[in-house]
DNA sequence: GAGTTTGAAACT
DNA sequence: CAGTTTCAAACTC
């Protein structure tokens, strides 16, 4: 997939020159784009979801991890993200890298077909606005862009908190912000994007343009830097296959090419790159399961649960749990999670959720450095940056095995676990909470890799947002425009701790090179905003008491500070967890 | 594929 | 709030 930059000439650099440079040429044929088949990304919100908690730490971003300490990383980020184009930012392309054979062939068909629509669609215009810098010269400005443009208004469901529940979907939705050509984009994405989504409440509902996709397309900008960092991380920390490592290589190679040009085309390889990654970390728990299945297999490439008992209408249920209807292609049995039970299904999501404001919350939170800053220890020595909301229970798997959801999702456990015999290769619970949590591959267990491996990608789940989340004042959430929690972007960049990538001086320093200071400057204060913005009216504490603890929130760190003139950039509403109709 | 184990979710 | 039950995924054979 080419990046809407490929056609920009930078300084004069021809686009010609760049392709044939040795790291284009590397890193080109590092992707696995073409080999990698495309893991159907219906019902999988989750994984693709901005909404991994964050709690919101000023600063934790910049000084949290282990990995980057060092602010010239951070600069790396702010580069990444500011790279990427706003097309790529505002929809799903990165996460869906060109399939263009993919079949139509089945639940699952549709919605990647729609994908593909969609990026086609971003291809065009790439070629109608090369420039997308030109258009978009404010980049804070850029991480404003509205959501859900008016196509996917018409499908989005609206949390049903009466304060928000108008601010982002429906025709008749204000424009929430300020992006110069929304409309164009909006119009990029009326090309592409069809997504079905289960609509909560949402006042301009209208069901008439549901997309037969029985899949759900994941929530266009849900993922992105998301995904796109954290697929360094997974596929260096989880997986024997580094592309991060590779890049780095590449970029040692390129070390003797300086400015901007060539630190430009350093990091369109690596969004390059970064849409394979991404790609191959759309899944979700349920999801990886059938991973292993799906090759060669069409429909079936859906995640399915087994529900027996629960009518799918309880957390015990994963696709409720991440929701997004069954498939025909679950086994579930007399399954209520499905498109005619809607007012069923958001009867008891709303049940659950009075229960537990969190229960559909992502279940894996970008932790700060609260912690390690409490504890006192060293923060360049603490990457565990995702930590488990809840931490687990576990007394027989000792945090080995699936059954343990921090184990499961890759991260270690933390002071929220109550699992005794902790040996969390990612980090046991009574040391990796406070400690570094250097852990490289050789340090996660066999075991993992080799169940990771089989599951093509290591996974980091990122649980879907929920209407709960967003239900709260959208400027108390670090969410951005596009839908991802910005802290949360460079957290995960920080996740790709263990990649190499930001280790590579040369990368830095190109990654560097691609901001103006002013705008780095301008960026990072309107993040520093967003991290700012607290999440305190989130119920930490269920009804029942339940363990949904939100860790640190009630750091005195955590204290909102409001800069003045504060810039909301939340101004529009992510895109909710779809309950993706099927047949 | 069936049965077992496990721990989260739900219930009392 | 704690203990128990239910449930489905993960795991084992």
């Amino acid at each position: 997939m080419e990046t809407p930059q490929k056609t920009i000439i930078q300084n004069g650099t021809p686009v010609s020159k760049l392709k044939n440079s040795p790291v284009f040429n590397y890193i080109n044929n590092l992707s696995p784009i073409n080999s990698v088949r495309l893991i159907p990304i219906a019902q999988t919100f989750g994984s693709l979801s901005p909404s991994v908690y964050t709690p919101p730490h000023k600063g934790s971003r910049f000084k949290s991890h282990t990995y980057f300490s060092d602010p010239s990383k951070e600069l790396v980020e702010e580069a990444l993200l500011e790279t990427i184009p706003p097309e790529i930012l505002k929809n799903d392309c990165i996460s869906t890298p060109p399939r263009r054979a993919a079949a139509n062939d089945g639940s699952c068909g549709d919605g990647e077909t729609d994908l593909q629509r969609m990026c086609d669609g971003n291809v065009k215009r790439k070629s109608d606005t090369p420039d997308w810098e030109t258009q978009f010269p404010d980049t804070p400005e850029m991480l404003i862009y509205d959501t859900l443009n008016d196509s996917e208004a018409d499908r989005c469901f609206l949390p049903a908190s009466s304060d928000s529940k108008r601010r982002s979907c429906g025709g008749t939705k204000p424009r929430l912000e300020p992006v110069s050509n929304s409309k164009e984009l909006a119009d990029s994405l009326h090309r592409g994007v069809r997504r079905r989504l289960l609509d909560f409440e949402m006042p301009y509902k209208q069901t008439s343009e549901k997309s037969s996709s029985s899949c759900v397309v994941p929530p266009s900008t849900v993922l992105h830097l998301n995904a796109f960092a954290m697929s360094f991380k997974d596929i260096n920390v989880g997986n024997e296959y580094s592309l991060s490592g590779n890049i780095k290589a590449g970029l040692q190679k390129f070390e003797n090419e300086t400015g901007e040009a060539a630190g430009q085309s350093v990091v369109e390889e690596v969004q390059k790159s970064s849409l394979a990654l991404v790609e191959m970390n759309q899944s979700s728990p349920k999801k990886k399961r059938l991973k292993s299945e799906q090759a060669g297999e069409g429909e079936s490439a859906c995640k399915r649960c087994h529900c027996k008992k629960s009518k799918c209408l309880k957390l015990y249920c994963e696709c409720f749990a991440a929701g997004v209807y069954c498939l025909e292609s679950c086994s579930c049995v007399d399954c209520y999670n499905k498109p005619i039970h809607e007012d069923t299904v958001l009867a008891t999501r709303k049940q659950i959720e009075s229960r537990n404001p969190i229960a559909f919350a992502p279940k894996v939170i970008r932790n700060t450095d609260s912690s390690i800053m409490e504890a006192g220890v060293d923060a360049s020595k603490t990457p565990a940056s995702v930590r488990h909301k809840r931490g687990c229970n576990c007394r027989k798997s000792n945090c080995v095995k699936k059954y343990c959801e921090c184990y499961q999702s890759g991260v270690g456990c933390s002071i929220n676990c109550r699992c005794e015999g902790c040996k969390n290769a990612f980090g046991k619970k009574d040391v990796s909470s406070f400690v570094g949590m250097d852990i490289k591959q050789d340090d996660v267990s066999e075991t993992w890799k080799t169940q990771q491996n089989n599951e093509l990608v290591r996974y980091v789940p990122l649980p879907p947002s929920t209407p709960m989340l967003l239900r709260q004042p959208l400027a108390q959430l670090p969410i951005s425009s596009n839908n991802m929690l910005l802290p949360q972007q460079s957290q995960h960049l920080h996740g790709a701790s263990g990649s190499s990538l930001y280790e590579s001086q040369s990368f830095r320093k190109q990654g560097t090179s691609l901001l103006s200071h002013s705008r780095t400057e301008k960026i990072i204060e309107d993040i520093e905003n967003l991290i700012q913005s607290p999440i305190t009216n989130i119920n930490a504490v269920s009804p029942n008491s339940k363990r949904v603890s939100l860790p640190h929130l009630d750091s005195p760190e955590l204290t909102p500070r409001r800069r003045n003139g504060e810039r909301k950039l939340l101004l529009s509403i992510p895109t909710f967890p779809s309950f993706a109709p099927h047949h």
